[in-house]
DNA sequence: GGGCAAATACTG
DNA sequence: CAGTAT
DNA sequence: GCCC
């Protein structure tokens, strides 16, 4: 029904900006490996070698890292820490600045990967902190930090387990702030930091760089989360100004990984594989709620940190068990996957049947929770055998359990077989395009009971119309190479317009679903400026197109108010060719240097 | 009982 | 402005 | 509708 997606703006209003050199990806790339390479990476000793990366052969800070943890002489010991990343190295975490959440991810991170820690920093070689070197020195009462110890940012660890290898700690070590170039506001917020050239966005040199800006208040108990660019790009930056840089925010390398991958895709492959592939490069967790402020800091720690295996295992004492947060589009073959292995489907069928009831009322938080535990439910691997097991779901409280049961003993609902007269109708109004509850309502107020009692009884507005006209064109969805070809007809004439123009099909289509329900694509041009003004062009040529007929637009326009950044086009249309279906077509034209935002919004991750 | 996804653009 | 859309 |  296409009532859940988000607008472009909601992430591009959230500070992140973009700003790439050029489309030169092969660049940053080839910068981060030679960076890696030269970068001094760790090992203990020949014994507890971890698995690293082949370039790792530099081994000078091994020394300064070995420990003398516990039970290293046992033989046994060490080959179980042996292959695990941080074997054998014993870390202190401060944890003054750190959130609690953050620093019980950060233990978990160094833990399992096999590091020790030593809190009270007596025989640590490695600190963990996110306080300056003087205020260390203060929390640990000395004077000189012992020799040999080195006092780093804890986002070292998730970088390390990102990249799977020990990288230089230097890279993160923590020095004082001495001319460091953004304003620390005295309420502990920041104004803008820039780091990296990018004075000119189309300087062909310039740096990629992340902004990510933080808005205000207090996140958690830190005041430290300063902006910084991103790792990828840190490694390139020389080691002096590497030092300058307080402290990093861990949600940075995160996003600009999915920045820079996004980027490297401006044309992902039509591969669904690939999409996936992709996808759960940052696969992000939420198993963990102690504190909400927190979360929105977490991903990066989060998204590195845990294998499938651990999340199951662990919340054992926790009285309802959070459902994995993953991404639908990370399952192997999406929700085709889900649906075939659906061990509740007598369940989740009737949980949709009252899903769909409340959508036709207009009930909006009780189909959020229908869809959470339908969802839960069709993922959970095992077959509910009751409504008290499924009570212990996160997501499913007394009224499912309920429902559970008696579908469990009768086979049926009988709430979901008493549906209201009004419930289909209201249904069957809402699929006209333009017509929400309100409209379904206020026709079947009017007396209207089918599509027809509209046509002839109520006064529909121009894209009701349209809705009405294509109402049954519009409920199909299309197989994803219709999709295709119409985006591609799209992105042609865009191109024929200006050969410099971008533009990429978005949403289910790029998340590699089989069927689409409409085509979205997004237009953006290099120079920064052009997108603002071809989409008219764009729909003009279109509609001379003899390729892709555009049938009517339900909305063409240029954006007026103080948000420059969004144009779209919303219309019908449909191939000449084949079954010649009306489809619907999304055009939505993006600021260059706001496509990685772009990008990570309109792919989504729709469910249902 | 309050809060739950949020923001923004277009129509009439 | 309310409603619908993304 | 669920959670807190």
């Amino acid at each position: 029904m296409g009532k859940r997606r988000s607008s472009p703006d909601t992430l591009i209003d959230a500070h992140v900006r973009f700003s790439p050199g050029q489309p030169k990806t092969k660049h940053a790339k080839k910068d981060l490996s030679n960076a890696k390479n030269a970068v001094s990476l760790l090992r203990l000793d020949s014994g507890s070698t971890p698995p690293l990366a082949s370039e790792q052969t530099d081994y000078q800070h091994a020394e300064a890292l070995k420990t003398t943890s516990p039970k290293r002489t046992s033989h046994e010991s060490l080959t179980n820490t042996r292959n695990k990343l941080f074997g054998g190295l014993c870390a202190s975490l401060i944890s003054e600045n750190i959130s609690r959440v953050r620093a019980k991810i950060i233990r978990r991170l160094w833990t399992s990967n096999g590091g020790t820690l030593d809190d009270t920093a007596q025989t640590a070689k490695l600190i963990l902190s996110e306080v300056s070197p003087s205020r260390l020195r203060q929390i640990l009462d000395v004077q000189q930090l012992p020799e040999g110890v080195q006092v780093i940012y804890p986002d070292w660890v998730s970088r390390c387990i990102a990249s799977n290898a020990l990288l230089d700690p230097t890279i993160c070590q923590v020095s004082d702030p001495v001319e460091v170039d953004c304003a620390v506001a005295s309420d502990g917020t920041l104004t803008d930091i820039e780091i990296g050239d990018h004075g000119s966005e189309t300087a062909s040199d310039s740096t990629e760089v992340l902004e990510l800006e933080r808005v205000s208040g207090p996140l958690g108990s830190d005041t430290t989360h300063l902006v910084t660019s991103a790792p990828a790009f840190t490694e390139n930056m020389d080691t002096s100004r590497k030092a300058e840089t307080t402290s990093e925010v861990s949600a940075d390398s995160l996003l600009s990984r999915i920045i820079h991958e996004e980027q490297d895709r401006t044309r992902l492959s039509v591969d669904g594989a690939n999409a996936d592939r992709f996808e759960s490069d940052f696969d992000v967790e939420s198993d963990e709620f102690d504190g909400i402020d927190d979360e929105v800091i977490e991903i990066d720690d989060d998204a590195t940190a845990t294998k499938p295996e651990d999340s199951l295992t662990k919340g054992v004492d926790q009285p309802k068990i959070r459902s994995q947060g993953r991404f639908l589009c990370m399952q192997e073959n999406g929700r085709k996957d889900i649906d075939m292995n659906n061990k509740n489907a007598q369940i989740t069928d009737v949980l949709e049947v009252l899903l769909r009831r409340s959508e036709a009322e207009g009930e909006h938080f009780r189909v959020l929770s229908y869809r959470r535990a339908i969802q839960t439910l069709k993922r959970h691997g095992k077959t509910i055998e009751s409504g008290s097991e499924a009570r212990k779901i996160f997501g499913i409280g007394g009224k499912m359990a309920d429902i559970i049961d008696e579908v469990i003993e009768t086979g049926r609902s009988r709430k979901a077989e008493t549906v209201p007269e009004s419930q289909a109708v209201l249904a069957l109004f809402q699929g006209v395009h333009g017509c929400g509850i309100k409209v379904a309502r206020s026709w079947y107020a009017q007396g209207c009971r089918t599509l027809d009692d509209v046509r002839a009884k109520a006064r529909p507005t121009h894209n009701q119309l349209l809705g009405l006209q294509f109402y049954d064109d519009l409920q199909q969805k299309m197989p994803r190479n219709e999709a295709g070809a119409i985006g591609e007809c799209v992105i042609q004439t865009c191109r024929s317009i200006d050969s410099k123009s971008q533009c990429t099909i978005m949403g289910s289509y790029r998340r590699g679903r089989p069927m689409c329900g409409d085509v979205d694509v997004i237009v953006t041009h290099p120079d920064g400026r052009s997108h603002q003004t071809i989409l008219p062009a764009l729909i003009a040529r279109l509609k001379e197109s003899s390729s892709l007929l555009l049938i009517a637009d339900l909305h063409l326009h240029s954006s007026s108010s103080g948000y420059d950044s969004a144009t779209s086009y919303m219309g019908i249309c449909r191939l000449p060719e084949g079954a010649g279906i009306h489809r619907r077509l999304d055009i939505w034209t993006v600021p260059w240097d706001e496509m990685g935002a772009a990008f990570l919004h309109w792919t989504g991750n729709d469910i249902l």
